[in-house]
DNA sequence: GAAGTATGTCGCAAATATACGACATTGAAT
DNA sequence: ATTCAATGTCGTATATTTGCGACATACTTC
């Protein structure tokens, strides 16, 4: 991004947002919830639950993969891909912390100034 | 989106992606945490407090608005905005059952058949 | 080593997002 | 009524995302 202005917000802002943009897709979303709900590593077979060509699940991967919150080991012929749960329960945690700044700060209420 | 092959996927999942894209962008991210400091509901001098345009900031705004996790109410000459706080409460709660439904599955373990 | 399979990478086309200046609109103030 | 300030909208340029086919790579198997 070296366009967007981003190097101009807090660094904790750009972390909020880049985790935010990696599930701003719903493949990116269900691949999450598919590693999720195998028991087993499951490589690349992803791609038959989704309606989306090999490719294209494989471009996923690599943005998730970027973001550390997927992991990839190759296993001889097929790539064991596995949810990065330890960064996945930071990652909740500072959502937690930002929705819990956004709602427990006082709404516009009926002793306001304006009454949205 | 009419090009995105949104429409495959569960309604969950377009559900948490859409709110995810509206978090995806720290300007977005930083309009949320203003309106959540400000006591009392603030019109577009947010854009004072952001390194962007007027015009963009206010785009932001409206691509929040049309989620509905803030409002605007025009008093008079100025908008006041706020945010929708019992929608960013369900949302939480949202990204709560993902976060928990991702970090709570069995993780490849070390007697799994990959060692991720 | 040759053939087959599972993956990743490259390059392209179409769609979206980002950013902003110029203009229109609306209410306040003189 | 006229001027001014606060906003939103439009048009546009640039950057990024999305999606996929075609190719390259790598490992397995025969």
């Amino acid at each position: 991004m070296t366009y967007a202005k981003t190097a101009a917000f807090t660094e904790e802002q750009q972390q909020l947002s880049r985790v935010a943009k990696a599930l701003a897709h719903p493949a990116r979303v269900a691949i999450i919830q598919f590693l999720a709900a195998q028991k087993t590593c499951i490589s690349g077979d992803i791609a038959a639950e989704l309606p989306l060509s090999r490719t294209t699940v494989s471009q996923h991967l690599q943005e998730l993969k970027a973001l550390d919150l997927i992991r990839g080991e190759i296993d001889g012929l097929t790539v064991c891909y596995c949810l990065n749960t330890e960064l996945l329960q930071r990652v909740h945690q500072q959502f937690t912390a930002f929705f819990i700044e956004a709602t427990s700060g006082a709404a516009c209420g009926p002793d306001d100034a304006c009454a949205c």
